[in-house]
DNA sequence: TATTGTTTCTGAACCGGTTCAGTGTGCTGT
DNA sequence: ACAGCACACTGAACCGGTTCAGAAACAATA
């Protein structure tokens, strides 16, 4: 009757509510009520169930309870480009709140193709996730049915950095007046000829900053020159590579060059002075992020300071929020501040 | 009778396998068979209950799906410091695999209190995830009884660097000769006194690296002095400060370093550097992971390359390999090879 | 004593899938 | 004409929780 040989059996955790019901001679209602700390259950029998649970190390079914009750307790998170540290930093905000709120977080895909993206959000929104957290979708993807779908039907949605063609909650920085201020920084100190080594092409930061590096030459009445503008990506070896080749051509060279961020600056510089090329004298380099290794890089680098762990936090809470919002959610978008951080290398 | 309704009143995703059988005119028997690609379906009906799986949009519960077979085809990932570069990278390879092989990866707290990281694995275990990967568990989470207790009863379980007091699967690296090698190519180079800057002491990646550096000194006859070991931590800033601390007193110092990671050694260059002490001139410095950063450094990081997302491939396949495995499963230890990379930090 | 009220507890339905024994249909061979 | 057999399909139980109407137990009130 006692259904103790179950435990014995099969070891650490197949004792069900079922199980720990009989075990206590109570129903498993009660059972439930108990788990839950609900009223209504005497303190007696409120001890005795607690005592079965303890002693045969029970431990509810999460999977059982999101069924019941239609929610997962869970976000996902779709980010590519998780071994960048500015990313990596934002995780750790969204995952500080996550944590405090009881949301656990399942990760979908990274930088994989277009397909394999969308197929990855298709997965987690087969697991019900009750929100999903979106960096940097392929401009692509955006195309697909499916993701469209999930925004018409106001699915609990964030997006980092914001999305072309749709309207959802976003959470982003203020680009293009970082990289305004950025590129009027390097005008005041007289350069004229500034190059952009520009982001992913598909990325809305990056339109956004180039958008700021535009500005800043239309507002000081410096004619701004397209060749200025290199696509780089986003890698240390990326702005490394273009940095050499750039460099050491004989063509016309840029005096300072504002970069997407912090790593292909640090590339950058690294392939400067590879290159006996002065940082800053010959050529300064401004950044974008300060990552926690922009100020021990080999010339200090000047840039953006970008607060990544505020962004997920940020990020993190607008989802929740969203999730527990009864009514039609409004979509709201939330920007951060920036500011130049001056170091060595402009 | 046709329950259309349901779909345009509640947006996406709202429709079940019941309804797909209705609106099909088959069994919800039929349907799942279909979705899951059973034979036994004519392909009439099959085509007939795709079209309206496609028309609506439907995409099968996981979560009702886990409840009923028992498997949720999601791991669990405990990791600290997931900012930390190197294990971003191991993450990179769990992921990989993790999404050729149809599992989802959920993320357990990272380095929070003891009591935390318990309890995030518990949240793990209650999402019943079908396996767990852990790394860097604090020393006392390990006499918890939930940990011995998930240990013994042999709940899938892969560790990363290995944990004291418990037998269980490990993915590592050949600690011990990667810091021998290290500190011999350092003896060898003429160095006596050379430090070493500890990590975390409740890690056991750390108690490996020390003891070997302690045998490098044994087998070339030269007495270690336990003053030169420094407990310093694994962040950038900790390496910076102690670096500074250390070498700004006027105390007997040494005149080479063998970090336990590359972040605290690219702090310790910065800190030395700041000082006007020559790397490798005056103090010869050697670190531990090569990570990207490494080659960028101010003086490029001679280090041992540590094949991170080898690891996190070994993990991932071994916890999923542990998984599948009906029997009683043998504890397995894979580990990983190391080599020093000669840079100008040494 | 009968009635009402409170508190504690329970039975059964439900969430959305999977599984499998068994039903029904049509085709084969004799 | 009928046994025998595939094949396609279905009904119902099951996974492990939650929920809620109502039963049971007991106390208080009229």
């Amino acid at each position: 009757m006692v259904p103790t040989f179950k435990f014995y059996l099969t070891g650490f955790m197949n004792i069900n509510i079922n199980d720990v019901a009989k075990l206590s001679n109570v129903s498993k209602a009660t059972v439930s009520a108990v788990i839950n700390n609900k009223v209504g259950v005497s303190e007696e029998t409120r001890e005795k169930v607690q005592g079965i649970i303890r002693k045969f190390n029970y431990r509810p079914s999460q999977v059982a309870r999101s069924l019941s009750i239609k929610k997962t307790k869970t976000i996902g998170i779709v980010i590519k480009e998780i071994d960048n540290p500015y990313f990596a930093r934002i995780m750790r905000g969204v995952f500080d709140i996550c944590s405090n709120e009881g949301y656990t977080v399942l990760l979908g895909s990274s930088e994989l193709s277009v397909s394999k993206e969308v197929k990855s959000l298709e997965t987690l929104v087969s697991q019900r996730v009750d929100g999903l957290l979106v960096s940097g979708l392929h401009e692509e993807s955006s195309d697909s049915a499916f993701i469209s779908n999930l925004i018409r039907s106001n699915y609990p949605l964030v997006m980092l950095g914001g999305i072309k063609n749709f309207n959802t909650n976003v959470v982003t920085v203020n680009n293009v007046d970082a990289a305004y201020n950025a590129v009027t920084f390097l005008l005041k100190n007289g350069h004229k000829k500034i190059g952009y080594f520009s982001g992913p092409t598909n990325s809305l930061q990056n339109d956004d900053r180039k958008e700021g590096y535009r500005r800043a030459f239309a507002d000081n009445d410096i004619s701004f020159q397209k060749k200025y503008i290199y696509d780089v990506g986003s890698y240390l070896g990326e702005g490394y590579q273009h940095g050499k080749e750039i460099f050491s051509s004989s063509a016309d060279k840029p005096t300072a060059v504002f970069c997407y961020n912090d790593l292909v600056a640090i590339g950058l510089i690294n392939s400067l002075l590879d290159l006996q090329i002065r940082v800053p004298e010959d050529v300064a380099v401004v950044g974008f992020d300060d990552i926690d290794f922009a100020k021990y890089a080999k010339t200090p680098l000047t840039t953006i300071h970008n607060p990544a762990y505020e962004v997920g936090v940020a990020a993190a809470e607008l989802l929740i929020k969203q999730i527990n919002q009864k009514e039609k959610p409004l979509t709201e978008k939330v920007v951060l501040d920036t500011y130049l951080i001056k170091r060595n290398s402009a």
